[in-house]
DNA sequence: CGAGGATCTGACAACGTTGTCAGCCCGGGA
DNA sequence: TCCCGGGCTGACAACGTTGTCAGATCCTCG
């Protein structure tokens, strides 16, 4: 800037001005200096320009699970466009799940003073946030809620998906319902399973006896499905409480050309030319992301009203559920 | 900082001593100003550091098409990774195929002063990026090439792969090839375009009336399968030049119950789930974006040897093709 | 004709940090 | 005894930019 400002013979002030499209310039003043921008292929630093300027960096900071993770990649594209529409860059970190790094990335995206973070929590704990939060860096957590922490968060109707999809099934006349999922620690099972619970328990239909978990892959699901069906009673209907258990259920039930209901939650592409036909509790994950990245930036343009809750509807998607 | 100092005592440059790790600071003090720093939830600013030291953000810079895209997510999710290994945080910027988009946001992505640059090109004219590239900030291309800019580039094998492909197909015995690709004016399309003429000009087989373009969707491509099948000369094969492609291609097969060839370019997860049988030329998405990405801190840690170009391989899964 | 405002410009300090350098203290060798 | 070097500390300037303020010029209006 300072070898613009000698090239067109004025101060770095100018310079400045010009560079900002700040008013008060003479118009042959401004031409001279972007002629000298042109010459010497200036560009501004951004970094300086905020630090001095104490003014946004103009970025938020997004962290997720995993970004390769399809229902990650579309949070990401869908914060990515609210960004842009607030002429906002992005700057994305993986937790890996890993409680311990995802405090030490959100500190470093701090300490990078993004002006606001979006935060799909790994671990139960964001205590550690409280001081950055009180210093104005605002931060919405969506998918999961923040742990220690009044923040605004935007979550799935898990239960209330979870518990109208089994009532279906109930509807139907199952009776016994398998229910396949990961783990309890993992805050959505923990809430789908007990929508589930809510649903069987109003029927009077509750047994734990059919519930199995720590299915981490499609293959585990498969497995699981096969040893329930080889039991004395076996399950009329199953509930997969994500994608991956879905998907190693359908394999199982087609390769035995079972008549079993099949239920998953979670959508995901392509499932309308699976083998076997299943209806899913669905969801928009872009809106679940565009409203969390909407949040945030209310509260970076000055919103300091009470942290809020919002809770995105999910949607039953008939595909077929045959009768017991 | 500054307050740091007075809590503790001693001047800035010793709390910046510390909170650096740096030498020869004696540990009762180094005890006094950590323990100012806690009390007062003291966060080294980032960006002023790396303003006044002039090294390195510890940030690079993405620029692909569109995060949600599961091929983009993968190339994220690999960069990321590598990324994470060299400390090093990701700012990811969407381009949609927009040429004057993708200029702005590299520019913008430099004036953030990133330490290097990954780019899958929307545009053919990177000339732009000269003045920023001699000025020290390395920039490495990938999956398509740059235009007007010497710079690292890292490939497919497009063509070797398609030419590959088509050359099975040959081998069993087809002599009319359908081939469906979206537009030329994409340079993966041109290069796979390239690669299937090259085996069926090989065998004498050339017809570019079993070619057509402007595909952009499953429902076009069905269409147009449809369509050839339906001349008076249809083709035992087809090659779809992408995934989206495939898939309708496998929709519209399945339906009419031919038992025409089916080659795609691209793999995807499920093609195995599909209700049609068809033959990939697969690759490594993760291989091409960690290539490039270790590339790129080669060039950061200081490599300044010539432009790379490099090719990575495909692989055809055979999933079963019918003879003629 | 002078006051007051609008327009234009630049000097200077400051943002939060670190590189440079000078200075202190202390122990050990000549 | 003096000198030297290593360990430790702080004052100051600087990174590239912009906010603040003051000064200069010109126009308009009373």
């Amino acid at each position: 800037m300072v070898d613009v400002a000698a090239l067109a013979g004025v101060s770095v002030k100018t310079v400045s001005r010009v560079v900002n499209n700040a008013p008060y310039v003479q118009p042959e003043v401004a031409q001279r200096v972007l002629a000298a921008v042109a010459e010497l292929g200036f560009r501004r630093n951004h970094l300086a320009s905020s630090l001095r300027s104490g003014q946004a960096t103009a970025t938020i900071g997004l962290l997720i699970e995993e970004i390769a993770n399809p229902f990650y990649a579309t949070i990401a594209g869908a914060v990515a466009e609210v960004a842009s529409e607030h002429d906002t860059m992005l700057l994305i970190a993986s937790s890996e799940e890993n409680p311990a790094r995802e405090q030490q990335l959100l500190r470093d995206l701090c300490a990078r003073q993004v002006d606001g973070l979006l935060v799909v929590p790994a671990g139960d704990d964001h205590a550690f946030l409280r001081s950055e939060v009180e210093r104005g860096t605002p931060a919405v957590f969506l998918d999961r809620p923040a742990g220690g922490l009044p923040a605004d968060t935007v979550l799935l109707d898990n239960r209330g998906g979870a518990r109208a999809g089994v009532r279906q099934l109930v509807e139907l006349g199952h009776r016994r319902v398998g229910i396949l999922l990961d783990s309890t620690a993992i805050y959505t099972m923990r809430e789908r399973l007990a929508g589930a619970r809510d649903a069987l328990a109003a029927a009077g239909l509750a047994d734990d006896r059919l519930i199995r978990y720590g299915i981490r892959d499609p293959e585990t699901a498969a497995r699981v499905v096969g040893e329930l069906l080889d039991e004395p009673e076996p399950p009329s209907a199953f509930f997969a409480l994500n994608n991956r258990i879905s998907l190693g259920a359908v394999e199982e039930l087609h390769r035995r050309g079972s008549a079993a209901a099949l239920l998953g939650f979670d959508d995901f592409d392509l499932s309308r030319l699976l083998p076997y036909p299943f209806t899913v509790v669905a969801y928009d994950t872009r809106t679940l992301a565009r409203t969390a990245a909407e949040l945030l930036f209310r509260r970076i343009q000055g919103d300091r009203s009470a942290p809020r809750d919002l809770l995105i509807p999910t949607v039953l998607v008939d595909r077929g559920l045959p009768r017991r």
